[in-house]
RNA sequence: CGGGGCGUGGCGCAGCCUGGUAGCGCGCGUGUUUUGGGUACACGAGGCCGCCGGUUCGAGUCCGGCCGCCCCGACCA
């Protein structure tokens, strides 16, 4: 990575002291104003270099944690063709938010909005026995939906990030398994982020199938309403770091984060909802949602693998995703205030600031250089000849979780300002000693 | 898809009703000034007023059509 363009007064971060019309919540305006992403048409961004880096660590940790329960990474295109998906039954089923293409030759593709079809029919070329069962792969692609309504920014655009995963296991006893290992990985997942995120019991929606949970991230400005247990609220995870081929543990997990109450509009249920003792209500956002499907694909596309009696059975599949650039505008929706966005430690676009406060003083120079180099391109290093209260701002906006502040008042002295974004704590220290408070 | 609204320099907006050579604030450039929470002053650059057509001597403004975007609702990772 090019250091150069970790400075501010060479990068193309065009934060805005002024909201776009067009941008209502506030993830959206503050996406806008710290310079994250720019329209380029309804529902459809460009992702620019901080939000980018946003984005890459939010998937990167996806990444990380699908691949600790053996899941495997691929890549499927994003285009796919009609015939594939009229195999499933899918093609007319899926209605106009498919998005549908001609080639030149007026062969009839589309921009796959997921890829149950696609996986279904390679793993059909591939597995002929269940000996080569389970099999667990995913991908980390954008996909296309074509929005009645595209709003609320990245949340609710035509255009996602999306991770999306599939299982095929021979049985329901595998594929139940399977979820639950898929349960693990989103639970770590969203711990990792920094965010505490609910499964909730689902319908299956268009994809068909009966076990299906939602994973909710709690955030006033959400856009459903759900029910849960207050034991949510300060749930121990510490018993989610064991090995996940032990199925023992697999089920303890499973059902400690099923067990208490926990709905969304649609299976809300007063009667259960009476009996919880510790109520709580509020707003959320949909950031993943995981299925089991049985044979929905298997059995109309002719998947069939070798049991052990050498007979042809249809394996059980599930599949699972991820909102990834979702989860962007989530994040924000739950961490900000006033000034701006404050982001969890694991996915800020940079770990730390530094505000060089007189840029040309030579005491601020030096210190902010050697800061800079320290932090080896994972710091944004404010150079610009501006005043001190716009580098504040700016900071404050876009959110880093750290601020140095050099200026000419310490630095002769050899002191730095440390200030943290999320609690707003500021302390004046020495250089090594903030460095060594930031870690 | 029903209902509502908006398209005027990069951003936020006024001008349109009542047609007469396009304006304000922010941002940007230059200079002076200021120097720890968006400093002040001066000068300056930047606009087929969304597009097409019509009415008119003349259209940002009036009329028609189209396109784009936003908001509310029904629907979704």
């Amino acid at each position: 990575m090019d250091p150069i363009a970790m400075r501010l007064s060479r990068s193309l971060i065009p934060t805005l002291k002024e909201t776009p019309s067009e941008a209502q919540i506030v993830s959206h305006r503050l996406m806008l104003r710290a310079g994250l992403v720019r329209q380029t048409a309804s529902g459809i961004y460009a992702w620019l270099p901080a939000g980018w880096r946003v984005l890459q660590n939010i998937a990167q940790i996806v990444r990380e944690e699908q691949d600790r329960i053996g899941a495997q990474e691929m890549l499927m295109p994003t285009i796919q063709s009609a015939d594939l998906w009229r195999t499933s039954g899918r093609y007319d089923a899926y209605g106009p938010e498919m998005l549908r293409l001609k080639d030149r030759h007026e062969r009839e593709l589309l921009y796959g909005p997921t890829n149950e079809e696609m996986l279904t029919d390679i793993v059909r070329q591939t597995i002929k026995s269940y000996r080569e069962l389970p099999q667990a792969l995913y991908h980390i692609q954008w996909k296309f939906r074509d929005e009645v309504r595209p709003r609320f920014g990245v949340m609710r655009g035509r255009e996602f990030l999306m991770k999306d995963a599939y299982s095929f296991d021979l049985d329901y006893a595998g594929a139940v398994l399977s979820y639950r290992k898929m349960m693990l990985s989103y639970m770590r997942t969203f711990q990792r982020l920094g965010v505490k995120a609910i499964p909730m019991e689902a319908d299956s929606g268009p994809i068909g199938g009966n076990l299906s949970h939602e994973f909710i991230i709690l955030a006033a400005t959400g856009e459903s309403q759900v029910w849960y247990d207050a034991a949510f609220e300060d749930m121990d995870f510490s018993g989610s770091n064991f090995a996940h081929t032990s199925e023992a543990d697999l089920e303890r997990f499973f059902t400690q984060m099923t067990t208490p109450y926990a709905a969304t509009d649609e299976k809300h249920d007063s009667a259960a909802w009476e009996q919880v003792a510790n109520k709580r209500e509020g707003r959320g956002i949909e950031v993943g949602h995981i299925f089991y499907f049985g044979n929905k694909y298997s059995d109309p596309m002719g998947l069939k693998v070798a049991g052990p009696d050498g007979a042809q059975v249809a394996p059980h599949m599930g599949s699972y995703g991820i909102g990834v650039s979702r989860l962007v505008g989530a994040l924000i929706e739950a961490f900000h205030d006033e000034a701006g966005i404050k982001w969890p430690d694991a996915v800020a676009p940079f770990k730390a600031a530094i505000l060089n406060l007189k840029v040309g003083d030579i005491a601020c120079d030096r210190i902010s250089e050697s800061l800079y180099a320290h932090f080896a391109g994972n710091a944004l290093y404010d150079d610009r000849e501006d005043r001190a209260g716009v580098k504040f701002n700016d900071a404050d906006l876009m959110g880093h979780p750290w601020q140095i502040v050099v200026g000419p008042r310490g630095a002769a002295a050899g002191t730095v300002e440390l200030k943290r974004r999320a609690t707003g704590e500021k302390q004046e220290l020495s250089v090594e000693a903030a460095l060594a408070r930031i870690g």
